[in-house]
DNA sequence: CTGAAAGCGCTTACAG
DNA sequence: CTGAAAGCGCTTACAG
């Protein structure tokens, strides 16, 4: 069998305990045993067993990511993007990441609950925010340790959670484009639903107001009626390369009639020409961030909740233009 | 604490062994008692233990998912697709899945020796195929239960796979392009390596002589000299859209001057128009079967090691055109 | 600073 | 068909 804990006590002539002690680096064991130890695990070539070490101390060393519900998710390449990011602390936390996913919220819920419940993993990071469901309400009633990527709605006070500042994305991106000279300016959405639309909006909205700007919100994909606007703030990425291509198949020329600015900086913003001015998110950190914060959490579960903010940056690439 | 399988044999009136036996519906154990013990299951809400099932069992209950040691695993929709159909399947099957995955080969192939040694995962499905590598080498070495997706080049004969027949996918581009009344066609990539290219264009080729066709091999992506080909059969949907893109500033129009036809049917198909003919690959179902393949070789190592195919389907739309 | 012992919650030969 | 017991490989109060 696998070489354990015993094997290695042997070796250097000590106790289990003592090893045990020696691999958690526990201040009362000299420098000397745990030199000793040190030396014989690397000669046995020890690991230790995950599942002993989860039932004796009852920690699972494991966290899970709950991916939203919905269909779509491999369209959206922040998800794929974020997983890595968290799997990558993760490793260097020496804790593994679960994967929790279903295509309703009954299925998500019960494999939520089967993880929690069979003690696979310590606590959870969600990928989507916004109004509670079930799940959310779940990991509230039974005080199961959790951080949110994204903005909250309810109870916002009492869950940690990391993202972006969506409302100051929208209002730079107002700004920049009045910086270069456009006064007639739209956002576009195709949704009015979700805390990122709402603020990306807010803050776009109230920023062109501040500049004395005008400002509509268009909610359609198709032939927009664009008029005398010069420059639109698209929610997104890909919702960007779907107005450009209309705006190009009825004449309009982007970024030469119409600039146009958007955001994610997802694989879609490079694509095709004109290549998009867009937002990064900072994917990798909101990753990163979620599992420090958890990994707080977890350490003292009586640790405020708060809210980290990750810096956004913009990338000018071809679609936008200052004008003439 | 939690509820334990003392507490549930104290109700049942049996001994917690029969309550472990009941739970795995051993036969040994009469309907009357299992019913007792399932009551009191239900009643006292219980959850097994998973580190207490793993250490005893030796049995981890969860599979590790490999991913390859690129930068660029987001913008594939493939990946996160696959991943879903995976956890879909482990989640029916009672099993947990973890993640690995590094930038380069030296973390990935850590982490999965990791997860392994420290028992939290009973084997491994591997989402890139091709050329073997550390990470392959180490599991086959180690006799470690794994499965690829996709089509190993080395020691093909030793390893489980699945993957779709992408040899008959490019011959069946071929074939369909043909009854459209194309004679002169183009096979276009943007790399010559990795088996996916192979073998689509390995079947395109054979198919083009068969049929006493026209066909060449464009390796570019830019300014592509079409010539008088009339049909291109590119080698994946996002370069079919840079493809496009191309041609269609340079006033060459798809599908009325050429006609386009690609693979993977991923979101970039139905982003912009002209949306393209595409093969589904069917990822669901590769997710899926792999899962089923690992739980066999799980169930009997000395299963037998062989490749599974799943089935694609074309997706006519609007990138494709019979020639007048 | 270290050891001896009990215990975490299961599984599984061994008996009967 | 079921029970009693040992054991899986750790952790951690308790002693000294």
């Amino acid at each position: 069998m696998a070489v354990t804990i015993k094997d290695v006590a042997r070796r250097a002539g000590v106790n289990p305990s003592t090893v045990s002690r020696a691999i958690h680096n526990h201040s009362a064991i000299s420098e000397k045993t745990k030199e000793k130890v040190r030396k014989a695990m690397a000669d046995l070539g020890y690991s230790r067993n995950s599942a002993a070490q989860m039932l004796a101390s009852g920690k699972a060393g494991a966290i899970g990511v709950i991916f939203p519900p919905i269909e779509n998710k491999s369209e959206q390449p922040f998800f794929m993007k974020i997983l890595t990011a968290i799997n990558e602390e993760a490793r260097q936390n020496k804790i593994t990441v679960s994967i929790a996913s279903g295509h309703t919220n009954e299925e998500l819920l019960s494999q939520v609950r089967v993880m929690y419940q069979e003690k696979r993993v310590d606590g959870f990071i969600v990928l989507y925010a916004g109004q509670a469901d079930d799940v959310r309400d779940y990991l509230l009633a039974d005080e199961i340790p959790f951080v949110i990527v994204g903005t909250p709605i309810e109870r916002a006070n009492e869950i940690t959670a990391v993202d972006n500042d969506n409302k100051l994305m929208g209002a730079e991106a107002a700004q920049y484009l009045a910086s270069l000279g456009h006064k007639k300016l739209a956002f576009v959405t195709n949704t009015d639903k979700g805390e990122v639309f709402h603020e990306r909006y807010r803050g776009f909205d109230e920023k062109i107001k501040l500049l004395g700007l005008s400002g509509q919100l268009l909610n359609t994909t198709e032939s927009l009626a664009v008029g005398d606007v010069t420059a639109l703030v698209v929610l997104d990425d890909i919702l960007a390369i779907k107005v450009i291509q209309g705006l190009t198949e009825r004449g309009i020329n982007v970024p030469d009639d119409i600039s146009v600015i958007s955001f994610n900086n997802s694989v879609f913003a490079s694509l095709i020409h004109p290549y998009l001015t867009t937002f990064d998110i900072n994917i990798t950190q909101l990753g990163h961030r979620s599992v420090q914060k958890l990994l707080h959490l977890l350490a003292d579960p009586a640790d405020f909740r708060e809210k980290v903010t990750v810096p956004f940056e913009l990338k000018v690439r071809e679609s936008t233009k200052a004008v003439n």
